[in-house]
DNA sequence: ACCTATCATGGGTGCGCACCCACTAATTTG
DNA sequence: CAAATTAGTGGGTGCGCACCCATGATAGGT
């Protein structure tokens, strides 16, 4: 008894604190997936933005995404330009995107978004996904939910459908 | 229709996901709560860890709470010292800890723990809860509880029991 | 007694994330 | 047409967290 690994039975009664150590471990694994990647989370964000509710004004991803516009800039930046894929296991995978594209050899053309300028309000940047995004995407998904896998490996199906449910409710409302 | 706030359900749609999400929306409003007091989640950690486990070598500590032995001996200090409520919101609450030293001000000697050195070893250094410990205790566990009920805000009794008993499987077979 | 391992501690690094401000270009308002 | 507003962008800041290394003190093995 006493294991000296044990965590004290008084934080895991605390629901919060299950939420927040259990989502830590989820967020950092999947992290952990997309680093291989050249990517954060709010790369797989934006993707799954543009995939599920088509092109937008740059301002309004931010907004839906509740960033700040001027990291949006940055992210999107990344997803379009040079740079995201410069890092350690860019390439690894199935070579969906990281399209090397005509220059030195350090840049690499990532193509997974298009920014067009909006003809009527030249101000405005629409944000568009592109068939390599899509590739990204469905890459990134997959990390997800390997990651699921390996979380929820204790629970039945019938347990993580429940688990699911109860933490869209919880998130739903708490969107607000 | 796209609400333009809208979340992309392909997101909501993966238990990794939300756990992400929402498990970083508890840790920030906890967070936010500890801040209030000038302390940090950790804090709250060590503090439970010393409750449920009773005095602990600070190398011991550590590892049971998978930490930087070096990070460690910093959060104990503040634990112990001064520092910790130096900061915005320091006594605003019962008023339980903080007990203003023989010192200048700035300074609040803390004594939510004691270190003595182990007299067997007298490298070790045994950290003990205090009263005070126990006191702040309390109120960050009240804390931790009313940021539950926030956020478990849409779920019946029955739901959150559900909840905390999926999430604690998850966490304890994650736990290894 | 000497060498090595261990503990506590201080200092420093890097990453991710959330903000904030200033500046430019473009549009809308009066 | 001038003034005010908005979009995108670049640059910078601060916090929390996780690491890592060096150092000084102490123990233990041989």
């Amino acid at each position: 008894m006493d294991d000296l690994r044990a965590v004290p039975p008084s934080l895991t009664g605390l629901t919060t604190y299950l939420l927040s150590r259990t989502g830590k471990i989820a967020r950092g694994r999947l992290a952990g997936r997309f680093a291989e990647r050249g990517l954060r989370l709010w790369h797989h964000a934006v993707l799954a933005a543009l995939a599920d509710f088509g092109p937008h004004v740059q301002r309004d991803l931010a907004a839906r995404l509740a960033i700040d516009p001027s990291d949006m800039a940055k992210i999107v930046d990344e997803l379009a330009g040079a740079g995201a894929g410069a890092g350690t296991g860019a390439g690894a995978g199935t070579g969906a995107g990281v399209r090397a594209g005509t220059e030195t050899g350090t840049e690499t053309e990532a193509g997974y978004v298009e920014r067009a300028r909006d003809t009527a309000d030249r101000r405005r940047i629409t944000v568009t996904l592109t068939a390599a995004g899509r590739a990204l995407l469905a890459e990134l998904d997959a990390d997800a939910e390997a990651v699921q896998d390996e979380i929820l490996d204790s629970l039945t199906d019938d347990e993580r459908e429940h688990l699911n449910a109860l933490l869209r409710k919880v998130f739903t409302h708490l969107d607000n």
